[in-house]
RNA sequence: GGGCUCAUAGCUCAGUUGGUUAGAGCGUUGCGUUGACAUCGCAAAGGUCAGUGGUUCAAGUCCACUUGGGCCCACCA
């Protein structure tokens, strides 16, 4: 070693270093190769607004997990990163900042504005990218995508135009999410329903010919009432049968608006009776096209009330209802109001109370897209893991709702739609031009007087397009080729409506393919009380934070060996500090097989542990601790194919500390030297460097790049390859037994206090022959670890005055007392562990007695339980004789 | 209203198709020594697996209900 390694692994000066050396050396760059298969994943682009939080860590992990275990087994493993314009999302943040210089986005007009966004994005829009850096994603940066590339852009309007043409997208006014702050429309998925606790509001409504009387309607908007154009009963209530026809009085405003009929109306509800507002709510739209009336809207866009709402008009909506509430109450028409709680939709991204309006809007016509969507899932072409969600997301395709996707906001993708404005004259429709380029003249009148529509498209209606228009699409290409469908897709179960369905559906439609096999839903991140994770609620931990306090192996680490699949994953801080340990543990081992390595025993191509033959020239805990490691390969090779990351994880974790260091290294430390033991040491930290790569990539790359026989990075090595030869279930049970009996003599020794410092003997009876000429070689082992200076192996025991005895199986582990000992105390211990036996050899005694149980149970287990009551009658006759010896 | 999910050690959670004496990390207690590591080592204490009932030879595991958390969907104004 040229190099002193440092006590303490120091992650900082490591990742970046690494980092930087990958990048350099091109290491994340993935090509299309025939000679092997492809594996890829498309990132869920993170918003060009957004700053890296818990959950980007734990979904980026996960995915560089993947990538870096599949191009370790061989595959081109391509991870697709990239960018999202995030429209209304930017557009705030935009205007936030223009806020702070007095300045609104109308004032600057629509071009300067969306020039400003995009300074913006050229300013900020890859903090998000160099965040993922540090985090240590290895996506291949110089493929790179943002949802408005000029590319991505043409990839977008062409997939209108196509939808347009098939009359998949139409124009129309209806009621929609409306978000009076954000000033646009929103889709259903983007209005997300809270709990309100809100008033039911008893109106009365004088009759026309008799203002005296009154219908009581029951409201949670009394503001809307202005813009009510009929009250609706139910036919059969007879309260109100009689009224069906009649008109009544609107207060206030003093309209008259006539009593209709419909059984959609609840009798129980409120006082079974509706004031309707067709402009202002879905239900009542759908009354008033049913029932002819007319639409009358009280608001502006900004949430305030127009010009319609009379005297009210110029108030926001809430001093509205506030303001009428006073004047109904006056006018002695507002009879009760009752608490009540309702859910409504908010702004997914302001969280402001979402307006139902009327508007037109642009929609896509859903439920022929989702038919081979439905199909694909249904037939298992797309698998979700977790598989519970599945049902989550046939409930939601099945049940679809056309979607809405025009937003009057300036930032994103403006509609491929004109108008000629001459058309328009006589027939609004017939104006309507969508087209992939800009025409210079209207194709039915020939004048050049066109406009293009001014609204831009959901985000999302670029979104679902990623995993293929991300690869260039529609143009033919190699990549497309190559690495589309893609395989595997990691992302939140909170986005499977937004984004998942869509891309499934859009995968379909337009490459007439499953965008990807498989859907990995990890769990959300939330704090220890369980509330999600989020900047605004500020019980946020800070990744960044934690990578510089910690290391970003520990992040990543920590992270993943708490994820269950699919289950939340409540965090407090102190959970990183077990990936720190761990780093710490892995760094210390390596640095101590590194110092005690000799060169010259590494014939590394004639490694012992390639040969199956030669299996009787190791001894038996280099023999053991192949099997446990190719065990462990095994396993964690399973469970990554499984998507089962904490799993692997945490069984990497106990492998390496708690049998590669607490047992194996220690066992080793007086043979270093030997040849054997050289090579098996150096090749299991070899091999289990490839195996915590993906986990912890940069401290292994440190280490690897430390090992005599490394060649390049750590990144282009290969998984190792199950050697099932090495497992050996009799070299595991042995070695588990000399654990066992180390760790009975330790026991002993803290239980009699014995000075640590010093060293004891030992006489060990094993009646069963074979054991122990078995045991008598590991004899080293065991005076080694146990702290024994004479271990004496017996065939039968012999009781003896002042000795302490333990029972481990049918073994007697007997050690002489010196010294002052409490032998009351050693006796209540011993009682106690009798009465325990006892107890479990009455429960099996009554279990194979139980002729059902003899009867039913398969054979093993009986001879099993049979077994166990054999050992146990063992264990308390020695108890009894231990007993006899100390007193 | 419908659906999902969770309840296991003081805390955070594992526990595969039912089958040893139910595990880990942190925390707690005691002791610190062995050719890396005090971000460490050794040992110990700590559990009626939320409750009730059922299926079974056998239930933490399967079923039903109850209680208490969390989440999603749905147009009762």
């Amino acid at each position: 070693m040229t190099e002193e390694l440092s006590k303490q692994y120091n992650p900082q000066t490591t990742e970046t270093k690494w980092y930087r050396t990958w990048e350099a050396e091109n290491l994340f760059s993935a090509q299309v190769r025939p000679d092997r298969l492809a594996y890829s994943i498309v990132i869920p682009p993170p918003n060009i607004t957004g700053i890296l939080h818990m959950g980007h860590a734990l979904n980026n992990t996960i995915q560089d997990i993947l990538i870096r275990y599949k191009t370790l087994r061989g595959f081109s493993a391509l991870w697709m990163p990239g960018t999202d314009h995030a429209g209304i999302a930017t557009q705030n943040v935009v205007e936030k900042a223009l806020a702070k210089e007095g300045i609104k986005r109308q004032d600057l007009g629509r071009e300067k504005f969306v020039a400003r966004a995009w300074e913006w994005k050229q300013l900020y829009g890859s903090t998000i990218i160099n965040q993922l850096k540090k985090l240590g994603c290895a996506c291949d940066w110089e493929r790179l995508r943002f949802t408005m590339d000029p590319d991505y852009s043409a990839a977008v309007i062409e997939v209108f135009v196509r939808l347009y043409e098939k009359k998949l997208i139409y124009q129309g006014n209806y009621i929609i999410n409306w978000c009076p702050r954000c000033q646009t429309a929103l889709s259903d998925e983007e209005a997300s329903h809270l709990e309100l606790q809100g008033n039911l509001y008893y109106l009365k409504y004088p009759f026309k010919d008799n203002p005296q009387e009154f219908i009581c309607v029951a409201t949670t908007r009394p503001e809307t009432m202005l813009g009510d154009t009929a009250v609706a009963v139910n036919p059969k209530d007879k309260r109100y049968k009689k009224y069906i026809g009649k008109f009544l009085i609107l207060p206030l405003i003093n309209r008259p608006i006539k009593i209709i009929a419909d059984h959609l109306i609840d009798m129980q509800f409120g006082s079974g009776a509706v004031k309707v507002t067709p402009a202002h709510d879905p239900n009542d739209y759908a009354l008033g096209k049913k029932h002819g009336l007319e639409f009358i809207q009280v608001m502006h866009p900004d949430g305030s009330m127009n010009e319609l709402a009379g005297k009210y008009s110029g108030l926001d909506r809430f001093k509205a209802r506030a303001a009428i509430l006073d004047d109904l109450a006056a006018a002695g028409l507002l009879e009760k109001v009752t608490p009540h709680t309702l859910s409504a939709g908010h702004c997914y991204r302001c969280h402001t109370l979402v307006e139902p309006y009327l508007s037109q809007q642009w929609f896509v016509k859903m439920k022929p897209l989702a038919k081979p969507a439905i199909a694909a899932v249904k037939k298992g072409k797309i698998k979700f893991h977790p598989a519970r969600w599945t049902k989550v997301y046939l409930n939601w395709v099945e049940n679809i709702q056309d979607w809405c996707i025009s937003r009057q906001i300036w930032w994103g993708h403006r509609m491929p739609v004109y108008y000629c404005k001459n058309c328009q004259k006589h027939d609004p429709q017939s104006g309507v031009i969508v087209s992939r380029i800009k025409p210079l003249q209207c194709p039915k009148c020939g004048l050049e007087d066109l406009v293009q529509e001014q609204d831009v498209l959901d985000t999302w209606f670029s979104s679902w397009l990623w995993p293929f228009a991300i690869f260039y699409w529609p143009k033919e290409n190699a990549e497309l080729k190559y690495f589309y469908p893609t395989s595997t897709l990691v992302t939140g179960p909170d986005i499977i409506f937004f984004w998942v369905a869509r891309m499934i559906m859009a995968g379909f439609e337009f490459t007439q393919q499953a965008p990807f096999k498989d859907v990995y839903l990890h769990g959300t991140i939330r704090d220890s009380q369980g509330k999600k994770m989020s900047k605004s609620l500020g019980n946020a931990i800070d990744p960044l934070e934690i990578i510089s306090e910690y290391g970003t192996d520990a992040l990543r680490f920590s992270l993943v060996s708490i994820t269950t699949q699919g289950q939340d994953v409540y965090l407090s801080k102190d959970r990183f500090e077990q990936g720190r340990n761990f780093a710490n543990k892995i760094w210390n081992a390596s640095r101590f097989i590194l110092t005690n390595l000799k060169t010259e025993n590494l014939n590394i191509d004639s490694s012992a542990d390639t040969k199956n033959t030669k299996n009787e020239k190791l001894d038996i805990v280099n023999r053991w601790i192949l099997s446990r490691f190719y065990t462990t390969l095994e396993k964690v090779t399973q469970e990554l194919e499984g998507y089962k990351f904490n799993e692997a994880a945490n069984r990497l974790y106990a492998f390496f500390w708690h049998e590669f260091c607490d047992w194996y290294l220690e066992l080793i430390k007086p043979q270093i030297d030997q040849k054997n033991t050289q090579v098996v040491m150096y090749k299991i930290l070899e091999k289990y460097l490839k195996l915590i790569h993906p986990f912890m990539p940069f401290i292994s790359e440190e280490i690897w790049q430390r090992l005599p026989g490394a060649q390049g990075s750590i990144m282009r090595q290969s998984w190792p390859q199950l050697q099932k030869q090495w497992i050996s279930k009799q070299d595991e049970a042995q070695m588990e037994l000399v654990f066992n009996l180390i760790n009975a003599i330790r026991n002993m020794r803290s239980e009699l206090e014995i000075d640590p410092a010093s060293r004891s003997d030992i006489q060990l009876t094993v009646s069963d022959q074979a054991l122990r000429l078995a045991l008598m070689p590991l004899a080293g082992y065991i005076k080694h670890l146990a702290r024994i200076d004479n271990l004496i192996f017996l065939e039968n025991y012999i009781v003896q005055k002042n000795q302490y005895v333990t029972v481990l199986k049918d073994l007697h582990i007997a050690m002489p007392l010196e010294g002052i000992v409490d032998t009351a105390a050693l006796l209540a211990k011993i009682d106690l562990k009798t009465a325990k036996i006892l107890s479990e050899i009455k429960n099996k005694e009554n279990m194979l007695s139980n002729k059902n149980f003899t009867n039913r149970a398969p054979a093993e287990i009986i001879q099993g339980e049979k077994d166990k009551l054999v050992l146990m009658r063992e264990q308390l006759k020695k108890l009894e004789v231990i007993k006899n010896g100390l007193r």
